[in-house]
DNA sequence: CTCCCGATAT
DNA sequence: ATATCAGGAG
């Protein structure tokens, strides 16, 4: 796959070129991150951007979310891919925090993912974002860069996500957010950017 | 595996 | 017209 000596250049460099990377969604607490996160599937940062601040002036914590009306919700969050689906998580995650958690958003990996419409990767990014957890999470970005360097053969985001953590092992979360700012901006899915990268002398994919 | 399913870039 | 966007549930 890769050589240690390349996989530590091609860390150093992220990290050089992306220290203090963070996401680009808006939040202002672990309520409006996890809603934030959990919109953000299939559908971009900036139109999560656009849908939020309506949405919570309408629901700003769990307990007003969870005695949301279906019809009302869908209406703030259907321009967004897979509203239908994503209004009746956001209701059913409203209702566990309260009646599981106490009204608190837990903040491990076991408890979110029991969380409606929660699976590993929305865990990940959400401990990532809040409290700067060393752990990788894979997303179509972080797929495609990770894929395209030959840091990674793997065929799911899963298998992906251990031959990132194997590689990479520390600054984890610093090294994901590189990555999906990376993969947005410069090595781009439809036209890559390659005579710009700062990766370009060693990547595998080079177009 | 399939379904979900709007906005945007090309 | 088609591919793609911070995936998850059944």
């Amino acid at each position: 796959m890769r050589s240690k000596k390349d996989i530590n250049e091609i860390k150093a460099l992220f990290l050089e070129h992306f220290s203090g990377a963070k996401t680009e969604l808006n939040f202002k607490n672990l309520y409006e991150l996890l809603v934030a996160v959990m919109l953000s599937a299939q559908c971009t940062d900036k139109r999560v951007n656009l849908i939020t601040p309506a949405l919570f002036e309408a629901y700003p914590d769990a307990h007003s979310l969870a005695k949301a009306n279906l019809s009302s919700l869908k209406l703030l969050i259907n321009s967004c891919s897979f509203f239908n689906n994503k209004a009746i998580n956001l209701i059913k995650m409203a209702n566990s925090v309260i009646s599981e958690f106490g009204g608190e958003i837990p903040l491990d990996e076991k408890s979110l993912v029991k969380l409606a419409g929660v699976g590993q990767k929305t865990a990940h990014v959400v401990l990532i974002e809040y409290q700067n957890a060393n752990l990788m999470a894979v997303d179509t970005h972080v797929f495609r860069v990770s894929h395209r360097l030959g840091l990674s053969k793997a065929k799911t985001p899963e298998a992906t996500e251990i031959d990132l953590v194997k590689a990479f092992k520390t600054e984890l979360n610093t090294l994901h957010q590189a990555m999906v700012l990376h993969g947005r901006y410069t090595c781009k899915a439809l036209k890559p950017k390659c005579n710009e990268c700062f990766l370009n002398h060693i990547c595998k994919a080079k177009i």
